[in-house]
DNA sequence: AAAACCGACAACCGCGCAGAA
DNA sequence: ATTCTGCGCGGTTGTCGGTTT
C-alpha cells in the first residue's frame, strides 16, 4: 500500500509560525475545534498542513501549557519514569500537567542526559537478560551511573509497547528492557509482587502509569 | 566588530496503529 | 479481509540567540 504524504506539498509552507498564524490557529480552534486536523487548515485559511498544525497547537498554543524552566520535582519524576518507561515521552507527559512530550523529550537530551552523564560511572550494574534474579526496578542512583556510562544515545526501550499493554496483558513475569550494546537490564515484576498468575489487565495506558507511578515514587 | 561555535528548543519527517470504508 | 485515512509518537533536523575567539 502506498502511503499518501501527510499534506499537499506544493503551496505549503514551514518553517516557524509567525504571530499571525498562530492568531488565526487559536481562534479557529476556540471558535470550531479542532475535530478533523487534515481539514483544518484550509477551513481556517493557513498555508499549512494538518500536522504541522497539531504539533504547534499541542506543543505551543494549547492554553493549558505550563512554560519555563522544569523544576526539581518535575527533573526528578523525568528521570524516575525515564528509567520504566525509556523514550515514551507522551507517556512521560502524561504525568507532568502542562508539559509536553515534545518539551520534556528536548529537555532530556539537552539537560537531563548531560547532567547524569556528569556522574562517575562506577559499580554500573550490568543485569543478564537470561537470568530472572534481576532487581525489581532500577535505582535513580543505577539509572544515573547507567546513563552516565553510555553517554551516547541512552535508549531504553520497553519490549512491551504502550499500545500492547494497554490492550492486553501487564508485562508478564520477567519483561525485558532492551538497552544500548553491552548492558541489558531485567525488570523482574515477581520480586514487586507481581507475579504471572496475578498480573493486572492494564485497561489503557493511564492505568500502566498510574501503577508504574506508585511503584518508583 | 565579526566570525565561529554551541546550546536550546521549535518544527519536520517517517512510521505504526486504529478505525472507517 | 483488505485498503485507506488520519492521528500520534519518537527521532532528527533546522533555526535562532548567546557566548567565545
Amino acid at each position: 500500500m502506498v502511503r499518501t504524504p501527510c499534506c499537499e506539498k506544493m503551496g505549503m509552507k514551514k518553517g516557524p509560525w509567525t504571530p499571525e498564524e498562530d492568531q488565526i490557529l487559536i481562534s479557529f480552534i476556540q471558535n470550531y475545534g479542532h475535530g478533523n486536523w487534515r481539514a483544518l487548515p484550509k477551513q481556517a485559511g493557513l498555508l499549512r498542513c494538518g500536522k504541522s498544525c497539531r504539533l504547534r497547537w499541542i506543543n505551543y498554543l494549547r492554553p493549558d501549557i505550563k512554560r519555563g524552566k522544569f523544576s526539581e520535582d518535575e527533573e526528578q519524576i523525568i528521570i524516575k519514569l525515564h528509567q520504566i518507561l525509556g523514550n515514551r515521552w507522551s507517556a512521560i507527559a502524561a504525568r507532568l500537567p502542562g508539559r509536553t512530550d515534545n518539551e520534556i523529550k528536548n529537555f532530556w537530551n539537552t539537560h537531563l542526559k548531560k547532567k547524569l552523564s556528569k556522574l562517575t560511572p562506577s559499580n554500573v550494574p550490568t543485569y543478564d537478560i537470561s537470568t530472572s534474579t534481576a532487581p525489581a526496578l532500577i535505582s535513580l542512583q543505577e539509572a544515573q551511573l547507567y546513563s552516565s556510562a553510555t553517554s551516547h544515545t541512552t535508549k531504553m526501550q520497553a519490549e512491551v509497547s504502550s499500545r500492547e499493554v494497554s490492550t492486553v496483558d501487564a508485562p508478564t513475569a520477567s519483561s525485558t528492557v532492551d538497552v544500548d550494546p553491552g548492558f541489558q537490564y531485567a525488570i523482574s515484576l515477581d520480586s514487586i509482587g507481581e507475579t504471572s498468575s496475578s498480573r493486572h489487565s492494564w485497561k489503557n495506558l493511564n492505568e500502566e502509569m498510574e501503577f508504574w507511578y506508585n511503584i518508583c515514587l
